[in-house]
DNA sequence: ATCGGCTCGCGCAA
DNA sequence: TGCGCGAAGCCGAT
């Protein structure tokens, strides 16, 4: 196992020796076949201890915080997961219930000898595993599928921004940035009584928000992320670097939703990327993938407070409680911004970017934030506002670089001190006449204010 | 239109 | 301990 996929990336949560029937991967932020180093592990683990394979996804079934927009990406996308993997002979199983009764219980009935799971920084992920794991007597293993240089290699602590994580990035490519084994038909077979899943039943079943409805232009899946890959490589990277951050652009990759979905592996768009000549275009987009995206997990992952206050850094935190009650020229209840009713209609009109479309373009993104900061009674209350309406409408929402991008324009995260001004303080601020100069705002408008 | 200053702390050279 | 330098912007001076 070792030979095929690097020691760095898979670490040992519970040690044992697999006494029992098959290896089960538990499938949780990377989901897909294909580059997955998770899956490629626990194959590989499998094979070497003769035991077939299984790979599984747990959800709760009632969770009203979750809605149909996100939901159906990705039982749609796990339907085609459970569809290729049955083409290599690794049945695929649904969990549905509370994770700590319904994972010892597939574990224990089906006599799993070992689990491989992925990774993800996020508290919600962590503390489920560790509670399972402090359930069950079997050896467990966590692989980072995500990041091209696992984050725990990259570095040990938390980095103070992308200039101090870039050259530990860099230094650590040649090593991980590499092609990823082809998977195996799985020569040791399960007898799966899981044939035919009613993925349609599935989808209906689910007791969620139904407020928030699905999207038609973007196609969730594996096939559709290689697909938006290939057309951004061969069509539309050629203005990257000059165009990406006018909104109004619309050659962008659109590959988040896939990226926070696990459709599509980091190291699969990075290993089509550096194929390309190295010119601006290419390193532009290099950097948002890689350096961003990676710096993203490594704050989340080193500081548990990546979502409130207590996690800026301390000069954001001094200068933001120094203007605490700095007169507001706008206070916004978050209702008001949820419906997208400021009086400034370029904030109205991402608002409405994101809400309709479920993804907002990602420069607008730091004017929205910055923005919620303004208009809110405190640094707390804009965090939370800007927290809950990214993570309930964007596709990308829950996403550590949701996280890490709001607290990077609320309070200063990666960035450094700039001029001094009421209610911002020290942090970046951003206004209406820097857009102006740099897109057209009216088109921007109308394109979204109705 | 273009440019410098604003401001902080990391990381490296001593 | 000192110092160079980052960095997805704003603003006023030229």
């Amino acid at each position: 196992m070792q030979h095929i996929v690097s020691p760095d990336r898979l670490q040992t949560v519970k040690k044992g020796y697999p006494k029992g029937k098959a290896v089960l991967y538990w499938m949780l932020r990377d989901k897909r076949v294909q580059d997955n180093w998770a899956l490629i592990a626990a194959q590989a683990y499998a094979i070497e201890h003769k035991l077939p394979l299984l790979v599984c996804f747990h959800y709760v079934g009632n969770y009203p915080d979750a809605n149909i927009r996100q939901y159906g990406f990705m039982f749609r996308g796990l339907r085609e997961t459970d569809y290729d993997l049955k083409k290599l002979s690794i049945p695929f199983y649904l969990l549905k219930g509370k994770v700590l009764t319904v994972l010892p219980q597939f574990i224990s009935n089906n006599q799993i000898a070992a689990i491989f799971t992925d990774f993800s920084p996020l508290k919600v992920y962590r503390k489920q595993l560790q509670h399972v794991v402090d359930k069950i007597t079997i050896p467990v293993y966590q692989v980072d599928a995500h990041n091209i240089v696992p984050v725990w290699t990259t570095s040990t602590k938390q980095e103070y921004a992308a200039y101090t994580i870039r050259p530990k990035i860099h230094s650590k490519l040649p090593d991980f940035l590499t092609e990823f084994p082809k998977l195996k038909f799985h020569p040791f077979h399960w007898k799966n009584n899981n044939e035919n899943m009613d993925w349609e039943k599935v989808l209906i079943d689910l007791i969620i928000d139904r407020s928030v409805t699905e999207l038609n232009w973007l196609k969730p899946g594996e096939k559709e992320a290689k697909n938006l890959l290939g057309n951004f490589i061969s069509n539309e990277i050629a203005g990257y670097s000059e165009n990406r951050n006018d909104p109004n652009y619309s050659k962008i990759s659109n590959l988040s939703p896939y990226l926070n979905f696990g459709h599509i592996s980091p190291q699969r768009v990075a290993l089509e990327i550096v194929k390309l000549p190295e010119n601006e275009n290419s390193k532009a987009f290099f950097e948002q993938l890689v350096i961003r995206r990676e710096l993203s997990d490594n704050f989340c992952y080193y500081n548990s407070y990546y979502d409130v206050f207590e996690g800026f850094p301390e000069w954001g935190k001094k200068t933001l409680n120094e203007h605490r009650n700095d007169e507001r020229e706008f206070v916004y209840t978050p209702e008001i911004f949820e419906s997208a009713n400021t009086h400034d209609r370029l904030w109205n009109a991402a608002q409405k970017e994101m809400t309709v479309k479920g993804k907002m373009h990602g420069y607008m993104r730091m004017y929205w934030a910055k923005k919620i900061l303004e208009w809110s009674p405190n640094p707390e209350t804009a965090l939370q506002t800007a927290i809950e309406l990214n993570d309930k409408y964007e596709l990308d929402g829950r996403d550590p670089n949701g996280y890490t991008g709001i607290a990077w324009s609320i309070g200063g995260i990666h960035d450094r001190a700039w001029f001094e001004r009421p209610v911002f303080g020290k942090i970046r601020y951003m206004n209406y006449n820097g857009c102006k100069s740099k897109f057209d705002i009216k088109k921007y408008i109308e394109m979204y204010n109705i």
